[in-house]
DNA sequence: CATGAATGAGCCTTCATTCAT
DNA sequence: TATGAATGAAGGCTCATTCAT
């Protein structure tokens, strides 16, 4: 998958982050490739360039700091979530959107992906509760979506819950797995045209075909 | 969701176990709800019922013992999955067989699912390799499978390959996530319905509609 | 052991005190309750209401700032202890005196009492060598005093330096583990009184016994 | 002090004693010359010949390890000291016996006591519960025979926990801090004298003092 | 083959001390 | 003087691995 903006507008140097920037953005690239437990904190110090007794400074505790590198990455995604959002666009329209975002999103962002979607079995109770608060809002906010497609008979009848879990694996799988040439932008055309395909009704399928010509 | 056969036909007694399989059960049973660096070979070896000087009889590494267990799953997997293979079939009917025997066998495997699922990072190189290799094949069998539907007209045209991740990872996500109280069998049924409309040419959709009334 | 005045005289306010007295005092106040290990310069800085740094002003280091404590005791208790004795009565008097001086000033002064107490052995040379001067001190006092009463026939011959360990650990002994509900003024007689019959000839005993009635 | 005795029966050779046995020793030595904290646990494992892992196959931490010595310590005390005590004898024979056992005991087992008479504040809530338990024992045990002297007319109208603290005190500050030529049998006959003194009715000294000439 | 006591490298965390402001 | 953020050496504890029995 080719990235979507081949080059990001310049960050801030490292000289010019916080403390607590530099750290967060170390332990985020270390702890994305590498197990909870693999991570040292002394690595960590190093990769951010401080010394180790700084990381307590900012963060009680190792298990603290990654639940700070989490935290700190959903409200990056909530933040630019909630910038890319545009209401009032039909149901179909806000389905394809929003799997769209995620993709273009995350393919931005490998590292916190990586973060998200690791299942680190029983890590620890906060992070494990963290992790499934943000995967039941993305359940709760396909479903509701889906709900809405189905009242207004453009969307087929089907358990929404199992829909949205659907759409989110799907979504998942992609970006982790798929190791192609194409751009983004394409595959975030093409996914939510074959999801949106599994929970449309036919008959609306159909008459879109024949629009299409 | 309800487990698919609630009295799997009697496993052979611990006691009669070869003292192999024993360690791989009980590494099994603690690495899928734990992570890697929280299990202990102490704790493997409680759980087997042996010493843990022979854990290293039949594994020269705790590593090797964690691919150890990852390789005696895939055998299972692999086997029990070929016995339930049919072939003949035409491709819509093999892609939902190959759907549901999914769910199936991994709704009644908890353990081996969550060990596969477990994206736990960069590990090591081995086990890596291990995964995606599992993974690969996976796809390529559903990609085969959908190309071969795409030849017959059957498929619509998409990427297979892109196709294929999604199917997988709308499994994946089901078996982990569906917290319900939905029969297997039910879902076994449902969620390849969905996957197959994402990918079916709308004629053959609208055709069996008809049929189906 | 009720305490010998319950309302003691306004002490300055910590506002009036001056930086090197808040932290004397703070530090004291730490340490006579834990451990010199376990009292952090963080928290004598917080207790005296100075930053960290401060505390490198005036002291050159930890172990600097617990002798400074440890001198600045001994001072406070001299210039006490001297302003209390009175010269010229009889050596029973004196010992007596000296004795109930001891328990009611230490009486008042439990955290001084805790400090000088405390056997942390082997905590630093230098520390060691104050509080075993400040032993001797005492110790040669006392003996002092028991040499003459013997040389005037006043107490018993026995070992005087013997003698005054006896004196300095019985005091010692009460002031820390005398839980009670008695009137230090009444222990300050009762011991005194002890350990005078201890040391005396018992034919001035005897005397005083039926002089007393 | 002289040692009660200069030659003690040869001890086992540490090749013959448990590894618990080592550490144990090894513990004391250093415990009873630094404080808790100054103590690490790689020197303790160094002073026993073992490893640093090994001394955590016998006490799950190093505060388990000192309450360990501790518990260990007042077995041993406990066990000789009910070896040595003869019963049936009068009362002012049975407190000196008390006292110069005390002092026999504790003279050829230096470390022991000082780690008994060390005052480190606050350590842990179960180390000081310990020593104090111990001591109040102690002070029970000298309170309890100076009561049955006092109803036998023998001893003098006094507090006996007074008195029982002005004993105990005594004999600590005498173990600690007399640094003399003098053999420790003399130290066991004087003090003891000087403590009877101080607690027994004048009538019946006076008597003594007539008998003895 | 089987055992489990012993080992010691390695990690998280603390805290005395420094120094730029 | 005063501050407090930053440092990094050191300590308690874990656990994979070994090996004598």
């Amino acid at each position: 998958m080719k990235p979507f903006k081949p080059a990001p507008p310049p960050l801030p140097t490292p000289a010019q982050k916080s403390k607590r920037e530099r750290i967060l953005d170390a332990g985020l690239k270390l702890f994305a490739h590498e197990s909870y437990q693999a991570v040292t904190m002394d690595r960590v110090a190093q990769e951010a360039g401080v010394a180790k007794g700084t990381l307590y400074l900012y963060f009680p505790s190792k298990e603290e700091l990654y639940l700070g590198i989490l935290k700190n990455g959903f409200e990056t995604v909530n933040r630019l979530y909630n910038e890319s959002v545009e209401e009032g666009t039909d149901v179909r329209e806000r389905v394809r959107r929003a799997i769209a975002i995620g993709i273009g999103f995350y393919s931005e962002r490998r590292d916190l992906l990586r973060l998200f979607a690791t299942e680190e079995p029983r890590m620890a109770e906060a992070r494990d509760r963290i992790l499934r608060d943000r995967r039941e809002e993305s359940i709760a906010l396909y479903a509701s979506l889906i709900e809405e497609g189905q009242r207004r008979g453009i969307f087929a009848r089907c358990d929404p819950h199992l829909a949205a879990l659907m759409i989110l694996g799907a979504v998942r799988s992609v970006l982790l797995y798929y190791e192609t040439d194409r751009d983004v932008e394409e595959i975030a055309h093409d996914l939510p045209d074959l999801l949106l395909r599994a929970i449309s009704t036919r008959e609306l399928e159909t008459r879109e075909m024949l629009r299409a010509g």
